[in-house]
DNA sequence: ATCCAGACTA
DNA sequence: TAGTCAGGAT
């Protein structure tokens, strides 16, 4: 959920999905349509499909992952949320950069704009205080969101989005959100219930077609649109 | 108008 | 390495 997501949206939504899905049983087992009804609002929509295909090899797994190669396997965990569960989890000796950290390592001359990944937790591996992994990164993140933030240091972060309002994006978002709260939808339907402006046919024609790939929506035999059931 | 506790696929 | 993924806050 935090992935690309301010932590002030994610809270009050986290809440919200582990009530709605308590265990990692009912993750892996929870249908589309209901998931992506607790989802909606946090946007990338893909994700809540691999959180929940994460949550199906966790439960085949049989036990938690407590190392990053075998926490990489799961869907959708990368470099830093693999790195982050087991620093936030088990205050484990590792590293992790995200947008804060590395903005702090550079405002306080410790990196620089121009290094990478990997060059960052070289960085940061030789600042890390053993055996407070945990209280140390919540700290630089901290003091990235709220005290040299991206406005104030005027540091660019690593990657920037082109804009949201009348993108493909929005227009994918909102047919997602129309078909979650609806059972089934014709091309037409669907065009009439979007609530944003500019929708013309061909654009959710391939709006829709992305969807499919996806997985996010299923088009039925007789044409029709749908989420799908799993 | 910018950016947010990134990751996936090509 | 580059392009793409959603939506809200400021």
């Amino acid at each position: 959920m935090l992935q690309q997501t301010q932590v002030s949206r994610v809270i009050p939504k986290y809440h919200e999905f582990m009530n709605a899905f308590p265990t990692l049983k009912d993750l892996a087992e929870a249908d589309t349509r209901s998931l992506l009804q607790v989802w909606s609002g946090l946007g990338y929509n893909r994700r809540a499909l691999w959180l929940r295909e994460a949550a199906q090899q966790l439960v085949e797994l049989g036990e938690f992952p407590q190392n990053v190669e075998e926490l990489r396997k799961l869907k959708g965990l990368g470099p830093y949320t693999s790195r982050s569960i087991l620093i936030f989890a088990f205050n484990q000796d590792l590293v992790t950069i995200d947008t804060n950290i590395r903005r702090v390592l550079i405002a306080n001359g410790y990196a620089t704009e121009e290094m990478s990944e990997t060059e960052l937790q070289d960085v940061a591996e030789h600042l890390l205080p053993k055996g407070r992994s945990c209280d140390w990164h919540n700290a630089l993140m901290d003091l990235g969101a709220t005290v040299q933030t991206a406005r104030t240091t005027r540091i660019a972060p690593t990657s920037s989005q082109p804009r949201f309002e009348r993108s493909s994006r929005q227009l994918r978002g909102a047919i997602v959100r129309v078909l979650t709260f609806t059972d089934t939808l014709s091309l037409n339907e669907l065009v009439s219930q979007l609530d944003i402006e500019c929708s013309n046919p061909n654009e959710v024609r391939e709006a829709l077609g992305q969807l499919v790939s996806e997985g996010l929506v299923a088009c039925t035999d007789n044409g029709e649109y749908t989420i799908p059931e799993c």
